[in-house]
DNA sequence: GTATTTGATGAGAGCGCTAACATCCCTACC
DNA sequence: GGTAGGGATGTTAGCGCTCTCATCAAATAC
């Protein structure tokens, strides 16, 4: 019965009388068209718009072709939020993300976005930062009370991992570079793999016992890096000096080059992140160590810059944009119903310069 | 007109009788409760509910605090989809951010997450992975198709420019990092007081003319760079070399002072960002010229690892956090309706290190 | 003491869309 | 030729919330 719209212009009178107006404030802006607009314009039921759009097969291609001539020419565009809220989804994933630049978290989140683009959904950031179970809590609460579908949490920090389990159990969630926990899936790039190369590849230097300069003792890459380089130096029956622990910056790095260029017998050295060895070259070489003649080094990242450090630094590469891909896949997969391994782990590879070998040249 | 619902396992008694059905899929999970749970529950109306979740004044202390037991007790959180279905806001800025991780525009992404969140607001996220138009155009339609209330654009890159002017006139808009354009406001680091201060900081070396390794020629950046630069050696009667064009990696850095080492008189150059500076560094010592004694060396951007390059960089600093502060400032203020001023520049610093002045110790 | 304002609450409609069901019409089959 | 089957379309009832307006009581004014 009756319509309730003519509030637009050009469509005064035939609209009845039972205005009963629209409340939402800006009435003034020209309405954007609904899917009845489109309906009423095509000549067909509003059932059959909907249809069209969303690709529906039993359409005849003449009312399909009839109703997008309409959809075109009143420009409408399906209301989101009407959508979300009949059907119950959003096409919308959200993430976790880190509310610091650093290299891995920030190229993990262009992964995700990327992928989840290419599945036709939305991405939402709720960025922590700081590392405390609050925040990460708080960023966690943010984001289901959107209508997301799922949830990638990237979180290679530990306070994340026991929030992350306290996710409504069937939720579909996925924890990139994190701990396997729980009922929640993990995506992450093999970590003591990559430690274990790093570490062989500066053993089998002959350079004696390797120094290790670590990342920070709540991030859990740091203490699966740390852990692989013991083991590595375990099995060889070398010395296991402790670690330094640097805190991801170049600074904390050139710190710790500060102390191990006077260690006489540091002389093969594996940094857990890039900026911390680009620290330790600035240092040591500040001091007279030559890279790679008195020390060798190693990073870990391959950041876009490390090929170009001075001497081009040895490192492991993850490919972060893999991994995010992955995540999505591993959501899409829970969404879909499919069963997912619990576990996905991404190898990591040994990238060889000048840090570790003397020049060819 | 019998009921059709009574599928769900445990929504028998108590959820009262005019439960409403819900054809969602996935039935068989519990429907997480409603406003209208929350009202009975409470003894209350629908409405006193929805007051007291947005905060309206006129609720008595007794009833807001029976209501806020209610909602306690029922676990309820308000659907957003709903919310923004009846109210036409989502709480929900969108983001046109880069598909690459360079330093300036992700720091700027997160700069602006962290502002939204700050004032409430959800980011979403549309990343474009090739600059050209049609794929700015696409992550633009992306997100105005979803219920956003405001878009920032992370616009460095020309391209983006004349694709944010065909936003809907009135659209609460603002561009990061772009040229001040039509009816959109911009918030952006000012680039030629950046390039100002780096080419006068160097000509003050007394070395004679600077070199200039330029970003790509799509950038605003980079024009805005490159014609500071241009300008200032002007100014100062010099010789204008060609720039060398760059594009922003390391690797294009070190190609250029492959060039430029061989240049007797290139005893000053300023590279448009860091990485190209890192490996301008590279390439000029790799062929025995010294920094700074032989050849002083600016960048651009004050990356967090430019102080622990080979030598510590002199660079220039700019303060994304603060862009995407302001962008998000902007944005509010044209949701509020308040005018806000055309063009926000920020401006940058310089930050003298060892490439450009020979150490002190 | 009655009229008026103010504050607190409730009722009802509607936001734009989709799911389920109901029709309708055309073809296929015996 | 009648009936079953199936594709195309229409009808209806919500999804969960907010808005406007109405109501009613308490507080204030005259």
């Amino acid at each position: 019965m009756a319509e309730r719209r003519a509030t637009t212009t050009g469509m005064l009178a035939g609209t009845g009388s039972t205005n009963g107006g629209t409340h939402a404030p800006g009435r003034t802006a020209e309405r954007p068209p609904s899917i009845a607009d489109v309906a009423r314009f095509a000549g067909v039921s509003l059932q059959t718009v909907s249809r069209v759009v969303n690709d529906h097969p039993s359409v005849r291609d003449i009312t399909r072709s009839r109703v997008l001539a309409a959809i075109e020419q009143l420009g409408y565009r399906p209301n989101p939020a009407a959508r979300a809220l009949a059907s119950g989804r959003s096409k919308t994933l959200g993430v976790v993300a880190l509310g610091t630049n650093y290299y891995g978290p920030a190229s993990t989140l262009l992964g995700i976005e990327a992928a989840a683009q290419a599945h036709g959904y939305f991405v939402s950031v709720a960025a922590v930062h700081n590392l405390d179970r609050q925040s990460v809590r708080q960023a966690l609460r943010r984001l289901t009370s959107q209508s997301v579908e799922g949830l990638a949490v990237i979180a290679p920090y530990t306070s994340a991992h026991e929030v992350v389990s306290s996710l409504p159990r069937g939720f579909p969630a996925v924890v990139v570079e994190g701990n396997p926990n729980g009922h929640v899936p993990v995506v992450s790039v093999d970590q003591a793999l990559g430690a274990r190369l790093a570490t062989e590849h500066l053993l089998a230097q002959g350079r004696g016992e390797v120094f290790h300069v670590a990342g920070p003792d709540n991030w859990l890459d740091a203490q699966l890096r740390t852990e692989a380089w013991m083991g590595v130096l375990r099995e060889a029956g070398l010395t296991v000096n402790p670690p330094i622990v640097g805190d991801w910056t170049a600074r904390s790095g050139y710190e710790a080059g500060q102390l191990l260029a006077q260690v006489p017998n540091a002389r093969a050295i594996f940094a857990a992140n890039d900026p911390m060895a680009l620290g330790l070259l600035l240092a040591l070489q500040e001091r007279g160590r030559r890279v790679p003649d008195d020390v060798a080094v190693v990073g870990f990242d391959d950041t876009p810059e490390s090929a170009f450090f001075l001497p081009p630094l040895t490192t492991v590469r993850q490919d972060f944009e893999r991994a995010g891909q992955v995540a999505v896949q591993v959501l899409m997969e829970q969404l879909a119903g499919t069963g997912t391994p619990d576990q996905q782990l991404i190898p990591p590879t040994l990238v060889v310069r000048q840090s570790t070998v003397p020049t060819a040249s």
